[in-house]
DNA sequence: CTGGGGAGGGGGCCC
DNA sequence: CGGGCCCCCTCCCCA
């Protein structure tokens, strides 16, 4: 298909070196300005490819950095494809099914405005014979039943979308577009994503980057609709993987990905003050060892998160054998490689169910938990024969100090867990007798003393003192303490507000912040302060006000405590378990307090947990904290909504 | 110009 | 795992 731009140019070559150089560094991200967004697909490519072959994408990219595609006009899968081809000049064959997914392609195609395409599709669908049929009223490109309803999550950045100027009619109806569906299939049950889309695993498939990020996730339409005979050979037909609750798509895949980019970054190192030193995109140079072809595709993904090795990607007859080789899960005869450690999803979380076994020396082998832990802390094991670090309870050996380190942290996050376990058994064991935190909270954080009710949040609170933090965004290499937030944070990176606010139709990230805004439709004001009656629609708002109320210089203030207090009244809310604000609401409800020596007593724990972070003496944190009325009140509002009548 | 309020948005983290 | 809430930063508007 390319062979008449070919013969035009004098070096007949030159076109396809540049697009094989660019379309490489597509798969590398090497310079990649853009990130596209497809319905929860994500793509990476360059500003000037787009531009040059789409006048659609040309108007966008020109303002946006991040595009956000109308997913009824064009499914993930299909934009898939249509990367492809921009960047390799080929549209990979779609069988079976090809016909549908080429009308699907056309449409796209004219959407997009890529004339060049449209035509190649025209084209082959004459080939086949289906062209006639498809004018003669054939929808090539439909959307699942339920699609719409089910993905109102994205948010288009653009405005004025061009119509196709040769599209057939866009109608609802059963799912064509297959791929999208093993998306969201996946993503539903948990599983990583798929990311061949349309595409044979040929190794010049667009970057699978498949995030499913929507909160209103889709139910699978497609998958479930799919006639499985739809489904390229050696294609699984479930998702690849068995779903993993504790492993949502966006992580195996990606976290392989993030993992290879901080190969070389400093160990230790906080990367969310640098997030370019930590994105998984930079170039880099190639890397030496491509890991093995996977099955279930995240290899795939990894490889393009990683380095891409140069390949023939323009030769299909290489390709098709690569395809063949992939599918027996051979070696490259080129370059053999180790095969990287598997990024199963339970490597990603090592306090999961399967973490007994990973500081153990009767678990998996060395090997297995050693993967498992460099993945989870980002780095490679290319030098596992040189493992000279070695822990010495488990005789278990890694290459570097900061493996190494790790690998002692993860002992010790074991055994947290197993003393939280036994504490469990018995939460007041040697502990003087329950307390009022003990009573409310059994369960304390060995580190920290802040104690909870279940044992659950207690191991969830257990991985903010981690010394690495187990979730990364493979964006911006910014990690997280939970998975759910660094989700959350990645859709803050993709645009994508699930929350419309029927009134005015701004849309927002999160339901609590539709919740905020829709009180300035409805004029609603719940949060009043007590010092002056002003009233506040949002509460942060509120206690802002308070503290301007509270640093007033002229004495009706009525928080003019000292700064020190006022860190107690935090630390002994996280120790309470309560809100500091409660703190400041609770000032005028002190004085018959201080008569009640049950109340007193309930304070030494208080007194110990101050004293210990304030760095005074248990005796002298009471007298302070005796001299902080919003403390006591906050205790007597406990002990009255705790205690027995 | 400045202070205060309104509001958008991100991260932490408990439930 | 998502919801909900809290805390913070920030920007904008306005008196």
């Amino acid at each position: 298909e390319t062979s008449a731009m070919l013969d035009a140019m004098e070096v007949p070559s030159h076109s396809r070196q540049l697009l094989l150089q660019l379309n490489t560094q597509r798969t590398k991200g090497f310079l990649c300005d853009v990130i596209i967004v497809v319905q929860n697909a994500l793509f990476r490519a360059h500003k000037n490819i787009l531009a040059a072959s789409s006048a659609y994408l040309k108007s966008l990219v020109v303002h946006d950095n991040l595009l956000n595609l109308d997913h009824e006009m064009v499914s993930p899968g299909i934009f898939r494809l249509i990367l492809d081809f921009i960047y390799t000049g080929r549209l990979a064959d779609c069988e079976p099914g090809g016909e549908q997914s080429l009308g699907a392609v056309l449409a796209a195609a004219s959407y997009l405005q890529i004339p060049g395409l449209v035509a190649l599709c025209k084209k082959k669908l004459k080939r086949s014979g289906k062209y006639c049929h498809l004018r003669g009223g054939y929808a090539p490109y439909k959307l699942g039943r339920g699609l719409r309803a089910a993905t109102p999550v994205i948010q288009a950045c653009y405005s004025g979308t061009p119509r196709p100027v040769d599209l057939p009619p866009v109608e609802p109806a059963a799912p064509l577009n297959t791929q999208c569906g093993e998306l969201y299939a996946s993503a539903s049950q948990g599983a990583p994503l798929h990311p061949h889309g349309l595409c044979p695993p040929e190794r010049h498939c667009s970057p699978p980057c498949g995030l499913d990020l929507s909160k209103k996730s889709p139910t699978g339409p497609s998958a479930q609709l799919l006639p499985t005979d739809r489904l390229l050979p050696g294609e699984p037909r479930e998702p690849s993987l068995p779903p993993r609750h504790d492993s949502p798509p966006v992580s195996a895949g990606l976290l392989a990905g993030h993992a290879a980019a901080y190969k070389d970054s400093p160990p230790g190192g906080e990367p969310g003050g640098h997030p370019h030193a930590a994105d998984p995109f930079r170039g880099t140079p190639p890397c030496a060892e491509p890991p093995l072809p996977r099955a279930d595709g995240r290899e795939l993904m990894y490889r393009w998160m990683k380095h891409e090795p140069l390949g023939p990607y323009l030769d299909e007859a290489e390709a098709e054998k690569e395809l063949e080789r992939e599918e027996k899960g051979e070696s490259p005869p080129a370059a053999p490689q180790p095969r990287y450690p598997s990024v199963e999803s339970n490597d990603l979380e090592p306090d999961n169910s399967t973490s007994e076994d990973t500081g153990s020396s009767e678990g998996p082998s060395p090997g297995d938990a050693l993967d498992r832990y460099c993945n989870h802390l980002g780095y490679e094991p290319e030098s596992l024969g040189d493992n000279l670090y070695v822990c010495i309870p488990c005789g278990k050996g890694f290459p570097s100090s900061e493996q190494l380190n790790a690998h002692v942290e993860a002992h010790n996050e074991e055994e947290l867990y197993h003393k939280a376990a036994a504490e469990q058994a018995v939460p007041f064991l040697d502990k003087g007798g329950p307390g009022l935190g003990d009573i409310l909270r059994p369960y304390r954080c060995s580190s920290c003393d802040k104690s909870y009710k279940d044992p659950a949040t207690l191991r969830q609170h257990e991985k903010t003192h981690w010394l690495t933090r187990p979730y990364p965004c493979t964006i911006c290499g910014k990690k997280f303490t939970q998975r759910g937030t660094m989700t959350r944070h990645m859709r803050s990176h993709l645009g994508l507000k699930p929350f419309a606010c029927d009134a005015c139709g701004m849309r927002f990230t999160r339901q609590y912040r539709l919740t905020e805004h829709m009180r300035i439709h409805s004029g609603e004001k719940p949060y009043e302060c007590q010092v002056c009656g002003g009233k506040f629609a949002q509460q942060r708002n509120l206690i802002s006000h308070m503290k301007m109320h509270a640093a007033g210089p002229d004495g009706k203030a009525k928080l003019d405590f000292p700064d020190s207090v006022y860190a107690m009244a935090r630390l002994t809310a996280d120790q309470l378990g309560l809100k500091q604000e409660k703190a400041a609401e609770l000032l005028s409800h002190t004085s018959h307090f201080l008569s009640d020596p049950k109340a007193m007593e309930s304070l030494y724990p208080l007194a110990k947990f101050t004293a210990e972070h304030l760095g005074l003496s248990q005796d002298k944190a009471a007298e302070v904290l005796a001299q902080a009325p919003h403390l006591h009140a906050e205790a007597a509002r406990t002990i009255e909504r705790y205690s027995p009548p």
